[in-house]
DNA sequence: TTGACGAGTAAACAGGCGTCTACTACTTTT
DNA sequence: AAAAGTAGTAGACGCCTGTTTACTCGTCAA
Protein backbone atom coordinates (compact mmCIF):
# COMPACT_ATOMS: atom_id res chain seq x y z
CA UNK A 1 0.00 0.00 0.00
CA UNK A 2 1.28 3.14 -0.84
CA UNK A 3 1.64 6.17 1.44
CA UNK A 4 -0.90 8.32 1.49
CA UNK A 5 -0.56 12.09 1.35
CA UNK A 6 -1.88 14.88 1.06
CA UNK A 7 -0.56 16.20 -2.54
CA UNK A 8 -2.97 13.04 -3.64
CA UNK A 9 -5.61 15.51 -3.42
CA UNK A 10 -5.19 18.23 -4.74
CA UNK A 11 -8.89 19.21 -4.96
CA UNK A 12 -7.72 20.33 -1.21
CA UNK A 13 -5.69 23.54 -0.18
CA UNK A 14 -2.77 22.11 -0.40
CA UNK A 15 -1.37 23.47 3.14
CA UNK A 16 -3.78 24.19 5.55
CA UNK A 17 -2.83 23.59 9.15
CA UNK A 18 -6.20 23.83 10.69
CA UNK A 19 -7.80 21.78 8.04
CA UNK A 20 -5.29 19.32 8.11
CA UNK A 21 -5.54 18.89 12.30
CA UNK A 22 -8.94 18.52 12.02
CA UNK A 23 -8.93 15.50 9.27
CA UNK A 24 -6.52 13.59 12.14
CA UNK A 25 -8.89 14.56 15.00
CA UNK A 26 -12.04 13.27 12.67
CA UNK A 27 -10.36 10.21 11.04
CA UNK A 28 -9.03 9.38 15.09
CA UNK A 29 -12.45 9.59 16.68
CA UNK A 30 -14.21 6.74 15.00
CA UNK A 31 -10.91 4.38 15.32
CA UNK A 32 -10.86 4.87 18.27
CA UNK A 33 -14.55 4.51 19.05
CA UNK A 34 -13.89 1.14 17.04
CA UNK A 35 -11.18 0.06 18.08
CA UNK A 36 -9.94 1.00 21.51
CA UNK A 37 -6.66 2.88 22.02
CA UNK A 38 -4.25 0.20 22.06
CA UNK A 39 -5.23 -1.57 18.58
CA UNK A 40 -5.30 2.41 16.35
CA UNK A 41 -2.04 2.56 15.19
CA UNK A 42 -0.55 5.89 14.29
CA UNK A 43 -0.23 4.68 10.80
CA UNK A 44 -3.77 3.59 10.70
CA UNK A 45 -4.93 7.51 11.78
CA UNK A 46 -2.24 8.53 9.16
CA UNK A 47 -3.99 6.70 6.40
CA UNK A 48 -7.10 7.09 7.33
CA UNK A 49 -6.64 10.98 7.72
CA UNK A 50 -5.19 10.95 4.47
CA UNK A 51 -2.15 12.66 6.14
CA UNK A 52 1.25 11.69 6.60
CA UNK A 53 2.23 10.36 9.90
CA UNK A 54 4.72 12.62 11.34
CA UNK A 55 2.05 15.35 10.68
CA UNK A 56 -0.06 13.64 14.00
CA UNK A 57 3.08 14.35 16.70
CA UNK A 58 3.54 17.43 15.03
CA UNK A 59 0.42 18.61 15.86
CA UNK A 60 -0.60 16.69 18.65
CA UNK A 61 2.89 15.63 20.26
CA UNK A 62 2.37 11.85 20.81
CA UNK A 63 -0.82 9.58 20.67
CA UNK A 64 -1.80 9.70 23.77
CA UNK A 65 -2.19 13.54 23.70
CA UNK A 66 -4.13 13.31 20.34
CA UNK A 67 -6.61 10.49 22.17
CA UNK A 68 -7.00 13.36 24.97
CA UNK A 69 -7.78 15.78 22.23
CA UNK A 70 -10.83 13.01 20.89
CA UNK A 71 -12.10 12.50 24.38
CA UNK A 72 -11.83 16.52 25.28
CA UNK A 73 -14.34 16.89 21.49
CA UNK A 74 -16.56 13.98 22.47
CA UNK A 75 -19.86 15.02 24.80
CA UNK A 76 -22.01 12.91 26.77
CA UNK A 77 -24.60 10.81 25.51
CA UNK A 78 -27.09 12.50 23.79
CA UNK A 79 -30.90 12.71 24.20
CA UNK A 80 -30.26 9.90 27.39
CA UNK A 81 -29.32 12.21 30.37
CA UNK A 82 -31.49 15.18 29.22
CA UNK A 83 -35.31 14.45 29.83
CA UNK A 84 -37.75 14.06 32.48
CA UNK A 85 -35.94 12.92 35.69
CA UNK A 86 -38.45 9.85 36.45
CA UNK A 87 -37.94 8.70 32.75
CA UNK A 88 -34.41 8.48 33.37
CA UNK A 89 -34.48 4.77 34.00
CA UNK A 90 -36.55 3.80 30.83
CA UNK A 91 -34.37 6.39 28.62
CA UNK A 92 -31.06 4.00 30.03
CA UNK A 93 -32.91 0.79 29.62
CA UNK A 94 -33.63 1.91 26.18
CA UNK A 95 -30.03 2.99 25.77
CA UNK A 96 -28.63 -0.37 26.49
CA UNK A 97 -31.42 -2.47 24.80
CA UNK A 98 -30.53 -0.59 21.63
CA UNK A 99 -26.78 -1.43 22.05
CA UNK A 100 -26.99 -4.74 22.99
CA UNK A 101 -29.38 -5.82 20.16
CA UNK A 102 -28.22 -3.62 17.33
CA UNK A 103 -24.70 -2.50 18.24
CA UNK A 104 -25.53 0.78 18.04
CA UNK A 105 -24.73 3.65 20.38
CA UNK A 106 -22.36 6.65 20.92
CA UNK A 107 -18.91 6.69 20.36
CA UNK A 108 -17.80 8.28 23.70
CA UNK A 109 -18.93 5.03 25.51
CA UNK A 110 -17.48 2.89 22.79
CA UNK A 111 -14.05 4.72 22.97
CA UNK A 112 -14.16 4.67 26.97
CA UNK A 113 -15.22 1.36 27.50
CA UNK A 114 -12.94 -0.17 24.55
CA UNK A 115 -9.72 1.17 25.64
CA UNK A 116 -10.27 0.65 29.60
CA UNK A 117 -7.45 -1.61 29.62
CA UNK A 118 -5.15 0.52 28.92
CA UNK A 119 -2.20 1.89 31.18
CA UNK A 120 -1.07 4.45 29.79
CA UNK A 121 -4.31 6.25 29.48
CA UNK A 122 -5.97 5.33 32.54
CA UNK A 123 -6.33 8.55 33.96
CA UNK A 124 -7.57 9.85 31.03
CA UNK A 125 -10.37 7.15 30.68
CA UNK A 126 -11.22 7.87 34.49
CA UNK A 127 -11.58 11.20 34.75
CA UNK A 128 -13.77 11.15 31.46
CA UNK A 129 -16.13 8.22 32.57
CA UNK A 130 -16.36 10.70 35.98
CA UNK A 131 -17.52 13.48 33.72
CA UNK A 132 -19.31 11.89 30.99
CA UNK A 133 -21.11 9.45 32.65
CA UNK A 134 -20.95 8.92 36.11
CA UNK A 135 -21.10 12.22 37.34
CA UNK A 136 -24.03 13.68 35.00
CA UNK A 137 -25.93 10.64 36.40
CA UNK A 138 -25.28 11.31 39.60
CA UNK A 139 -26.56 14.63 39.58
CA UNK A 140 -29.87 13.92 38.14
CA UNK A 141 -30.49 10.87 40.93
CA UNK A 142 -32.71 11.80 43.97
CA UNK A 143 -32.42 10.74 48.11
CA UNK A 144 -28.82 9.55 49.49
CA UNK A 145 -25.85 7.80 48.20
CA UNK A 146 -25.99 8.91 44.94
CA UNK A 147 -22.77 8.34 43.98
CA UNK A 148 -22.69 4.71 44.59
CA UNK A 149 -26.34 4.27 42.33
CA UNK A 150 -24.45 5.57 39.69
CA UNK A 151 -21.62 3.84 39.97
CA UNK A 152 -23.92 0.32 39.75
CA UNK A 153 -26.09 1.72 36.77
CA UNK A 154 -22.44 2.93 34.99
CA UNK A 155 -21.19 -0.93 35.31
CA UNK A 156 -24.01 -2.00 33.72
CA UNK A 157 -23.54 0.18 31.20
CA UNK A 158 -20.46 -0.78 30.21
CA UNK A 159 -20.58 -4.48 31.01
CA UNK A 160 -23.51 -4.58 28.72
CA UNK A 161 -21.37 -2.82 26.08
CA UNK A 162 -18.44 -5.92 26.56
CA UNK A 163 -20.90 -8.64 26.58
CA UNK A 164 -22.25 -7.09 22.57
CA UNK A 165 -18.83 -7.30 21.93
CA UNK A 166 -18.49 -10.60 22.97
CA UNK A 167 -21.50 -11.85 21.29
CA UNK A 168 -22.48 -10.08 19.17
CA UNK A 169 -26.65 -10.16 18.13
CA UNK A 170 -26.78 -12.74 20.51
CA UNK A 171 -25.68 -11.07 23.60
CA UNK A 172 -29.68 -9.97 23.60
CA UNK A 173 -30.52 -13.65 24.06
CA UNK A 174 -33.06 -13.68 21.70
CA UNK A 175 -35.14 -11.12 23.27
CA UNK A 176 -36.41 -8.19 20.80
CA UNK A 177 -35.46 -4.54 21.79
CA UNK A 178 -38.24 -3.36 23.43
CA UNK A 179 -39.33 -6.39 25.57
CA UNK A 180 -35.51 -6.23 26.42
CA UNK A 181 -35.94 -2.01 27.12
CA UNK A 182 -38.97 -3.05 29.81
CA UNK A 183 -36.68 -5.63 31.60
CA UNK A 184 -33.79 -3.69 32.04
CA UNK A 185 -36.19 -0.43 33.35
CA UNK A 186 -36.91 -2.40 36.11
CA UNK A 187 -33.36 -3.14 36.77
CA UNK A 188 -31.93 0.65 36.75
CA UNK A 189 -35.03 1.74 38.77
CA UNK A 190 -34.21 -0.90 41.33
CA UNK A 191 -30.59 0.96 41.20
CA UNK A 192 -31.58 4.61 40.51
CA UNK A 193 -33.80 5.05 43.26
CA UNK B 1 18.39 -8.59 34.39
CA UNK B 2 19.86 -11.69 33.77
CA UNK B 3 18.22 -14.83 31.76
CA UNK B 4 16.19 -17.06 34.49
CA UNK B 5 16.74 -20.75 33.66
CA UNK B 6 16.30 -23.79 35.35
CA UNK B 7 20.23 -24.67 35.71
CA UNK B 8 19.36 -21.69 38.45
CA UNK B 9 17.91 -23.64 40.60
CA UNK B 10 19.98 -26.75 41.58
CA UNK B 11 17.93 -28.25 44.03
CA UNK B 12 15.28 -29.10 41.81
CA UNK B 13 15.23 -32.11 39.43
CA UNK B 14 17.15 -30.75 36.34
CA UNK B 15 14.97 -32.34 33.25
CA UNK B 16 11.73 -33.19 34.53
CA UNK B 17 9.22 -32.31 31.53
CA UNK B 18 5.75 -32.49 33.22
CA UNK B 19 6.93 -30.26 36.56
CA UNK B 20 8.07 -27.80 33.59
CA UNK B 21 4.88 -27.80 32.18
CA UNK B 22 3.47 -27.21 35.16
CA UNK B 23 5.78 -24.57 36.47
CA UNK B 24 5.13 -22.58 33.13
CA UNK B 25 0.87 -23.47 33.71
CA UNK B 26 1.23 -21.74 37.29
CA UNK B 27 3.37 -18.76 36.36
CA UNK B 28 0.86 -17.81 33.75
CA UNK B 29 -2.31 -18.24 35.34
CA UNK B 30 -1.85 -15.35 37.50
CA UNK B 31 -0.30 -13.44 35.30
CA UNK B 32 -3.07 -13.53 32.59
CA UNK B 33 -5.41 -12.59 35.80
CA UNK B 34 -4.00 -9.72 36.78
CA UNK B 35 -2.87 -8.05 33.22
CA UNK B 36 -4.74 -9.68 30.92
CA UNK B 37 -3.60 -11.81 27.79
CA UNK B 38 -2.06 -8.86 25.82
CA UNK B 39 0.01 -7.23 28.47
CA UNK B 40 1.62 -10.41 29.62
CA UNK B 41 4.61 -11.11 27.47
CA UNK B 42 6.03 -14.54 26.97
CA UNK B 43 9.18 -13.15 28.38
CA UNK B 44 7.45 -12.34 31.57
CA UNK B 45 5.75 -16.05 32.23
CA UNK B 46 9.12 -17.24 31.35
CA UNK B 47 10.80 -15.38 33.77
CA UNK B 48 7.97 -15.63 36.53
CA UNK B 49 8.42 -19.66 35.93
CA UNK B 50 12.12 -19.94 35.90
CA UNK B 51 11.98 -20.96 32.39
CA UNK B 52 13.49 -20.81 29.00
CA UNK B 53 11.47 -18.32 27.15
CA UNK B 54 11.55 -21.45 24.02
CA UNK B 55 10.47 -23.91 26.07
CA UNK B 56 6.93 -22.72 26.67
CA UNK B 57 6.34 -22.86 22.77
CA UNK B 58 7.54 -26.28 22.72
CA UNK B 59 5.19 -27.17 25.47
CA UNK B 60 2.21 -25.04 24.19
CA UNK B 61 2.80 -24.09 20.61
CA UNK B 62 1.82 -20.66 20.93
CA UNK B 63 0.77 -18.00 23.68
CA UNK B 64 -2.88 -18.36 22.74
CA UNK B 65 -2.62 -22.22 23.03
CA UNK B 66 -1.17 -21.49 26.65
CA UNK B 67 -3.71 -18.99 27.42
CA UNK B 68 -6.47 -21.49 26.74
CA UNK B 69 -5.22 -24.40 28.86
CA UNK B 70 -5.23 -21.85 31.56
CA UNK B 71 -8.35 -21.04 30.87
CA UNK B 72 -9.26 -24.59 30.81
CA UNK B 73 -7.75 -25.65 34.12
CA UNK B 74 -9.54 -22.43 35.90
CA UNK B 75 -12.61 -23.21 37.63
CA UNK B 76 -16.21 -21.35 37.92
CA UNK B 77 -16.86 -18.98 40.65
CA UNK B 78 -16.55 -21.15 43.90
CA UNK B 79 -18.77 -20.24 46.50
CA UNK B 80 -21.31 -17.75 44.38
CA UNK B 81 -22.80 -20.01 42.10
CA UNK B 82 -23.55 -22.99 44.58
CA UNK B 83 -26.42 -22.48 47.21
CA UNK B 84 -29.96 -22.18 47.22
CA UNK B 85 -31.40 -20.78 44.37
CA UNK B 86 -33.44 -18.21 46.45
CA UNK B 87 -30.48 -16.73 47.68
CA UNK B 88 -28.39 -16.38 44.69
CA UNK B 89 -28.87 -12.78 44.24
CA UNK B 90 -27.70 -12.15 47.88
CA UNK B 91 -24.14 -14.13 47.21
CA UNK B 92 -23.26 -12.59 43.90
CA UNK B 93 -24.52 -8.98 45.69
CA UNK B 94 -22.06 -10.13 48.25
CA UNK B 95 -19.26 -11.46 45.55
CA UNK B 96 -19.57 -7.99 43.49
CA UNK B 97 -19.36 -5.68 46.52
CA UNK B 98 -16.16 -7.51 47.49
CA UNK B 99 -14.82 -7.02 44.27
CA UNK B 100 -15.72 -3.25 44.23
CA UNK B 101 -14.67 -2.60 47.75
CA UNK B 102 -11.77 -5.11 48.22
CA UNK B 103 -10.98 -5.59 44.31
CA UNK B 104 -10.69 -9.44 45.41
CA UNK B 105 -12.60 -11.82 43.06
CA UNK B 106 -11.62 -15.29 41.75
CA UNK B 107 -9.33 -14.96 38.61
CA UNK B 108 -11.28 -16.42 36.38
CA UNK B 109 -13.60 -13.79 35.77
CA UNK B 110 -10.49 -11.26 36.49
CA UNK B 111 -8.52 -13.08 32.96
CA UNK B 112 -11.90 -12.92 31.51
CA UNK B 113 -12.68 -9.19 32.11
CA UNK B 114 -9.13 -8.30 31.08
CA UNK B 115 -8.96 -10.44 27.66
CA UNK B 116 -11.86 -9.11 26.42
CA UNK B 117 -10.92 -6.71 24.13
CA UNK B 118 -8.08 -9.12 22.58
CA UNK B 119 -9.44 -10.05 18.89
CA UNK B 120 -7.21 -12.85 19.15
CA UNK B 121 -8.62 -14.62 21.73
CA UNK B 122 -12.28 -13.60 21.15
CA UNK B 123 -13.58 -16.88 20.60
CA UNK B 124 -12.26 -18.43 23.64
CA UNK B 125 -13.33 -15.62 25.57
CA UNK B 126 -16.85 -15.72 24.77
CA UNK B 127 -16.81 -19.45 25.05
CA UNK B 128 -15.66 -19.71 28.37
CA UNK B 129 -17.77 -16.78 29.56
CA UNK B 130 -20.81 -18.54 28.04
CA UNK B 131 -19.47 -22.00 30.01
CA UNK B 132 -18.36 -20.85 33.23
CA UNK B 133 -20.80 -17.78 34.23
CA UNK B 134 -23.53 -17.28 31.55
CA UNK B 135 -24.71 -20.70 31.04
CA UNK B 136 -24.43 -21.64 35.13
CA UNK B 137 -25.99 -18.73 35.89
CA UNK B 138 -29.03 -19.40 33.39
CA UNK B 139 -29.86 -23.03 34.38
CA UNK B 140 -30.46 -21.70 38.37
CA UNK B 141 -32.98 -19.22 37.25
CA UNK B 142 -36.36 -19.92 37.27
CA UNK B 143 -39.44 -18.65 34.66
CA UNK B 144 -38.83 -17.53 31.31
CA UNK B 145 -36.26 -15.29 29.18
CA UNK B 146 -33.81 -17.09 31.61
CA UNK B 147 -30.96 -16.25 29.17
CA UNK B 148 -31.00 -12.35 29.04
CA UNK B 149 -31.86 -12.25 32.54
CA UNK B 150 -28.39 -14.14 32.94
CA UNK B 151 -26.86 -11.72 30.18
CA UNK B 152 -27.99 -8.94 32.17
CA UNK B 153 -26.08 -10.17 35.54
CA UNK B 154 -23.13 -10.71 34.09
CA UNK B 155 -22.93 -7.61 32.28
CA UNK B 156 -23.18 -6.02 35.55
CA UNK B 157 -21.03 -8.08 36.84
CA UNK B 158 -18.11 -7.83 34.29
CA UNK B 159 -18.71 -4.00 34.32
CA UNK B 160 -18.29 -4.18 38.08
CA UNK B 161 -14.51 -5.37 37.31
CA UNK B 162 -14.22 -2.85 34.88
CA UNK B 163 -15.05 -0.06 37.55
CA UNK B 164 -12.76 -1.20 40.11
CA UNK B 165 -10.20 -1.34 37.97
CA UNK B 166 -10.77 2.53 36.54
CA UNK B 167 -11.73 4.04 40.07
CA UNK B 168 -10.18 1.50 42.45
CA UNK B 169 -10.97 1.35 46.35
CA UNK B 170 -13.44 4.66 45.80
CA UNK B 171 -15.25 2.09 43.02
CA UNK B 172 -18.11 1.63 45.81
CA UNK B 173 -18.79 5.45 46.41
CA UNK B 174 -17.43 5.31 50.23
CA UNK B 175 -19.86 2.89 51.02
CA UNK B 176 -19.08 -0.37 52.92
CA UNK B 177 -19.04 -3.66 51.45
CA UNK B 178 -22.27 -4.70 53.64
CA UNK B 179 -24.57 -1.86 52.58
CA UNK B 180 -23.63 -2.00 49.31
CA UNK B 181 -24.41 -5.78 48.83
CA UNK B 182 -27.52 -5.01 50.16
CA UNK B 183 -27.87 -2.30 47.34
CA UNK B 184 -26.50 -4.95 44.62
CA UNK B 185 -29.21 -7.54 46.34
CA UNK B 186 -32.06 -5.72 44.98
CA UNK B 187 -30.25 -4.48 41.45
CA UNK B 188 -30.02 -8.60 41.02
CA UNK B 189 -32.79 -9.30 42.31
CA UNK B 190 -34.60 -7.53 39.72
CA UNK B 191 -32.64 -8.74 36.68
CA UNK B 192 -33.07 -12.34 38.02
CA UNK B 193 -36.62 -12.83 39.09
C1' DT C 1 31.45 -47.25 27.12
C1' DT C 2 28.90 -45.77 23.37
C1' DG C 3 25.03 -44.23 21.19
C1' DA C 4 20.62 -42.01 20.74
C1' DC C 5 17.07 -39.32 22.59
C1' DG C 6 15.23 -35.25 24.16
C1' DA C 7 15.03 -31.42 27.82
C1' DG C 8 16.96 -27.09 28.06
C1' DT C 9 19.53 -22.95 26.14
C1' DA C 10 21.23 -18.85 23.50
C1' DA C 11 20.57 -16.11 19.97
C1' DA C 12 18.43 -14.45 16.35
C1' DC C 13 14.30 -13.83 13.24
C1' DA C 14 10.77 -10.93 10.98
C1' DG C 15 7.55 -7.63 11.82
C1' DG C 16 5.12 -3.98 14.27
C1' DC C 17 5.11 -0.08 17.31
C1' DG C 18 5.53 5.21 18.53
C1' DT C 19 8.65 8.67 17.63
C1' DC C 20 12.05 11.74 15.51
C1' DT C 21 15.31 13.89 12.21
C1' DA C 22 16.67 15.80 7.94
C1' DC C 23 14.83 17.33 4.03
C1' DT C 24 11.62 19.28 0.18
C1' DA C 25 8.70 22.57 -1.60
C1' DC C 26 5.05 25.77 -1.18
C1' DT C 27 3.63 30.45 0.50
C1' DT C 28 4.28 34.72 2.24
C1' DT C 29 7.09 38.73 3.37
C1' DT C 30 10.43 42.04 2.21
C1' DA D 1 12.83 38.72 -7.40
C1' DA D 2 15.08 37.15 -3.24
C1' DA D 3 14.65 35.57 1.43
C1' DA D 4 12.38 33.65 5.31
C1' DG D 5 9.16 30.74 7.40
C1' DT D 6 6.63 26.65 7.68
C1' DA D 7 3.44 22.71 6.01
C1' DG D 8 4.39 18.43 4.41
C1' DT D 9 7.43 14.26 3.33
C1' DA D 10 10.61 10.18 3.42
C1' DG D 11 12.92 7.34 5.93
C1' DA D 12 15.07 5.63 9.67
C1' DC D 13 15.51 5.16 14.87
C1' DG D 14 15.32 2.11 18.95
C1' DC D 15 12.47 -0.88 21.22
C1' DC D 16 9.45 -4.69 21.94
C1' DT D 17 6.61 -8.53 20.35
C1' DG D 18 5.79 -13.81 19.47
C1' DT D 19 8.24 -17.28 17.35
C1' DT D 20 12.01 -20.28 15.58
C1' DT D 21 16.51 -22.26 14.69
C1' DA D 22 20.72 -24.44 15.87
C1' DC D 23 22.96 -26.00 19.48
C1' DT D 24 24.54 -28.10 24.30
C1' DC D 25 24.40 -31.60 27.40
C1' DG D 26 22.16 -34.57 30.93
C1' DT D 27 20.02 -39.16 30.97
C1' DC D 28 19.09 -43.71 29.88
C1' DA D 29 19.30 -48.03 26.84
C1' DA D 30 22.26 -51.28 24.51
Amino acid sequence: MPEVTLHDRPELPRRDKERTRRRILDAAGPLFAELGYERVTMRMIAAAAGVNIALINRYFGAKRELFAQVLAQQGRFPGVLDGPRDELPRRLAEYVADRLCSGAGSPVLATLSRSAEAPEIHDLIRDRVESAILEPLRARLPGPDTRVRASVATALIMGAGTLRRLFGPEAAGGQDRDALADRLTVVFRACLS
